[in-house]
RNA sequence: GGGCCCGUAGCUCAGCAAGGACAGAGCGGCGGCCUUCUAAGCCGCAGGUCGGGGGUUCAAGUCCCCCCGGGCCCGCCA
């Protein structure tokens, strides 16, 4: 029994066309995904069959389309109740009352486009920011995208591993480190992550100036190093005392991790920032199945591992002790490289011949640096293949910003060269967040947190919802769950390939377009139900027939397909914004249709039925955006 | 210079993958609706050369080409 009644009205009504289309010697080939709803009757669904086969068959659109129509078979096509030739078009009138129920029963035991298990596991590699400093909106942004992806696949049938990867092998985590150090004897103060931001912060700045003292290039101004020192120290004084960082030191210390040593000095700041991550995205409902610290990755062999099997390959090579990977070479040679960088060997004929290679393709990839330090691209590399050696997923969606599109080609290329077809890693690549006045940048210490959007968006909760008579305990629940609804819906409604501009007045947003508008649309649907005590089995769906009653069921039968759209495109915002439209919608017919009031018994029972499904839809949508549901609000 | 992304109403954005039957929401502005299932709601009004120009097509916001404007990337940073 398929859980997707209009996508089997779609798919045998494109059949049974594409198969009448054949038999009159065509080739016109109609797609399910063509097939369109009728706007003026809104239970009707059409397909341009006269346009398409005007010209093949030697006759005006409208005696194509009929031609069609006349040797379509019916019974082959699901829910179907009639069908008709208006202006070029082939409709198709819906049964009515087989084709609601379905929808309705479907969508009220939430079951509505549920995808088949398919016995296979892929993983979403999400968030991933180095542990520094807290998270801001631009990881927030990440996790969002990554989670709400997760339920996505999860939702439509495949086994979901959510993995995040430590970064603790890196420089920034070297200064970071170096820093503590200086500041050993001091206890954290407030939340653990932004202690440690305040350190980052600082620990940069006097790595920056002691730099600047010895004439070392900086990529800002000796100034602005400055006025974050004495910004960090009005926050917090006793920081100063992390005096003067050496770049040696820095460096230094993150050779000696590598290799094993020091290991309790990187491992206390990586903990303790992931320990502050850990909290809030906690609160945010945003859990993991693994965590993979890039230091094991090192110290259990599989960056060496990598290295072999790309040594293998031929394409490796070295330079001052540094290890690179040879793209050029590697494009010229290989089909499976070339795809990487969606070239065919055409192209890249013509663009030597032009002598233009080194615009198109880095020449090199460096996974080390000489002093035998792996760079993240590196140990990027070794995490690839980890995940399709060490755990064999079928698949991998790395969120990760669209920046780095360039290095996530490298490490593609990379794993095309070990022997693994490169389209089974994924770049779900997303925009950034700017912040309208300065640029963020968590080196200085600039950047909106997550956590004070949350308390922010909870303080505004939690004064609407004053004097309301409801207890303490109840509205804390409410406006953590409403403040969440909203930050979530902020971020994640927009495309991913869109930069965001961030903005409070987005994220304070409850208004219709906004998180808690769609579940106040869910506790209305909700509070419906609970005051009808239940929602009768018998009922007649032909008693729904309002304009927005049959727009809602129509709205929700095309639940299913939305939620694929916004898996084959990798954008949740798809969801998000259904489930907006859908909250909308039903705050219309809330307006205009009493249900337990309604004027008739057989009418209150369809309306009942109707409020359940909408409910259940409009779950299943905040379900899968991460946006809790509520009883009441 | 090259690659990727973006450009639709004053502002923020859907619609473009898969061309089709009237260009849509929200915010902001103006004006209305709480003795009836929660007003975080609903209704109405105003607001558009879909960045520009070519092309393909019976049909282009949607596909192709060129151009303009903006963002990101092109490091032995991440």
């Amino acid at each position: 029994m398929s859980k997707d009644p209009l996508g089997d009205l779609k798919s045998s009504f494109a059949n049974e066309v594409n198969s009448v289309a054949r038999e009159l010697g065509s080739s016109g080939h109609f797609s399910p995904l063509q097939v369109s709803i009728v706007q003026r009757d809104r239970s009707s669904y059409g397909l341009p069959v006269g346009f398409k086969l005007a010209k093949e068959l030697g006759k005006d659109p409208e005696s194509a389309a009929r031609e069609v129509l006349n040797r379509l078979d019916l019974r082959k096509v699901a829910y179907a109740s009639e069908a008709y030739v208006d202006r070029g078009y082939l409709n198709l009138r819906v049964e009515r009352g087989r084709f609601f129920r379905d929808i309705i029963r479907l969508a009220s035991s939430e079951e509505l486009g549920i995808g088949e298990r398919k016995g296979s596991t892929l993983m979403v590699e999400h968030t991933s920011v180095n542990p520094v400093h807290p998270l801001h909106v631009g990881s927030g942004r990440n996790a969002l995208i990554g989670d709400s992806f997760s339920r996505i696949l999860r939702f439509l049938g495949w086994d979901v591993r959510r993995h995040y990867l430590v970064n603790d092998c890196n420089l920034q985590v070297a200064i970071l480190a170096a820093g503590r150090s200086k500041l050993r004897d001091l206890r954290p103060k407030g939340k653990i992550d932004h202690w440690f931001g305040l350190i980052y912060a600082i620990s940069n700045a006097s790595l920056e100036i002691w730099k600047a003292k010895r004439g070392i290039a900086s990529d800002s101004k000796i100034e602005d190093w400055i006025e974050t020192f004495e910004r960090v120290r009005r926050v917090e004084p006793e920081l100063e005392r992390v005096g003067e960082l050496s770049e040696e030191e820095v460096i230094s210390l993150l050779r000696s991790y590598q290799k094993g040593e020091a290991v309790e000095m990187f491992r206390e700041v990586a903990e303790s920032v992931l320990e502050g991550f850990l909290s809030t995205l906690g609160r945010m409902g945003i859990h993991y199945d693994q965590f993979d610290w890039e230091s094991d990755l090192i110290w259990k062999g599989w960056a060496e591992r990598a290295v072999r099997r790309l040594e293998d390959s031929g394409y490796l090579g070295r330079e001052e002790g540094a290890i690179y990977v040879d793209l050029w070479r590697a494009v010229r040679e290989r089909e499976d490289v070339r795809r990487v960088f969606g070239l065919s060997e055409e192209e890249i004929a013509k663009i030597e011949e032009e002598g233009r290679l080194g615009e198109v393709v880095p020449r090199r990839f460096y996974l080390s640096r000489s002093d035998g330090t792996w760079l993240y691209t590196g140990t990027d590399v070794a995490y690839s293949l980890y995940k399709f050696e060490g755990i064999g997923v079928e698949a991998c969606y790395n969120v990760i910003a669209s920046e780095q599109s360039l290095e996530q080609r490298g490490v593609r290329a990379c794993l095309a060269l070990m022997g693994y077809d490169p389209d089974r890693l994924v770049h779900l690549s997303y925009e950034m967040v700017n912040l309208v006045g300065a640029a963020m940048s968590g080196r200085r210490g600039i950047y909106v947190t997550l956590d004070e959007i949350l308390d922010e968006a909870r303080r505004k909760v939690e004064e609407i919802l004053r004097g309301r008579g409801i207890d303490d305990e109840e509205l804390s629940e409410i406006s953590e769950k409403v403040a969440l609804g909203a930050v979530k819906y902020a971020l994640i409604s927009v495309s991913p390939n869109k930069v965001v501009q961030f903005r409070w007045e987005r994220v304070l947003n409850f208004e219709e377009n906004s998180g808690p508008f769609i579940q106040y649309a869910y506790t209305r649907a909700l509070s419906i139900i609970r005051k009808a005590g239940e929602v009768p089995k018998d009922y007649d769906p032909e008693e729904l027939r309002s304009e927005i009653e049959v727009s809602l069921i129509q709205m929700i039968s095309e639940f299913p397909e939305r939620v694929r759209s916004a898996y084959q495109l990798m954008r949740p915002d798809i969801v998000a914004i259904y489930a907006n439209d859908l909250a909308s919608l039903f705050n219309k017919f809330y307006e205009t249709h009493p249900v337990i009031n309604a004027a008739r018994r057989e009418e209150r029972d369809a309306r009942l039925n109707l409020v359940w499904a909408v409910k259940g839809v409009l779950g299943l949508s905040m379900d899968l955006i991460g946006i809790p549901r509520l009883e009441k609000m």
